[in-house]
DNA sequence: GGCCTATATTGACAAACTTCGATATATCTG
DNA sequence: CAGATATATCGAAGTTTGTCAATATAGGCC
């Protein structure tokens, strides 16, 4: 059967969608870009590696030792630590001269949310 | 107060991580590589909008259909569909002509399962 | 077979990302 | 204040990503 029951049902011309479907997206265009900031920062193997040491230690380890997780350079998890905290995901805490990283739970739901709104 | 518990529990060597953790990581290198690949595939604002239309008429709509949601070209959308292919998040199927996708609700609960772990 | 339609692939280009070494900033210590 | 340590920022190099136009593939129809 090659044809399915959509497109039998109405008439199909050229240049125009197969099924005609005209639907509005329901995820709208902005928030589609800020559920991409979260999936960005979270798009990274070392990154995902950090979530889970904070997870574990939570507001109790200083970035040094994180930085003595990896085989990477101080910049480098920095950087990464950086991207996670402008994403949202994290926030950081200095005291004294060390800083201290701590995950944000409610922004993380919100990740996780779309990903069960979606298997809903 | 600038020295937490922790730095003043054992002594801080030069060139050895400050609190001296020696834990190892807890999530896998290859773990994270493979949970990695799924949210890269996530981090795009259309693939998570065509991931919300797939989950709305999964199974049931073609591609064509998708393409008439966006302003991009028929490429970049049968690009976009091709990550989330590859990363494993969705099927595809072909029906004649058309082509139809759908989710893999397994795939999208392991990105899902991920995140719950970190807040749990 | 020959044409049309739906989707995929290729190749190119710009933008974004990852990593590093070098350097800057800030805090503590003596 | 001077030195040491923890972290951040800068600038560069290499890699990956997003997008398009052009083209290829493949199924259906005459």
């Amino acid at each position: 059967m090659a044809t399915p029951r959509k497109h039998t049902a109405q008439k199909v011309k050229p240049n125009t969608p197969c099924c005609g479907l005209v639907e509005e997206l329901e995820l709208l265009d902005t928030e589609a870009a800020a559920l991409a900031v979260l999936f960005k920062a979270l798009a990274n193997p070392v990154r995902l590696q950090i979530l889970d040491i904070l997870s574990r230690h939570n507001g109790d380890i200083c970035v040094c030792d994180i930085e003595g997780q990896f085989a990477l350079s101080q910049p480098t998890i920095s950087h990464h630590l950086g991207v996670l905290r402008r994403a949202g995901l994290v926030t950081k805490e200095q005291r004294g001269l060390w800083v201290y990283y701590s995950l944000r739970p409610e922004i993380l739901a919100q990740a996780k949310e779309f990903l069960e709104g979606l298997t809903g």
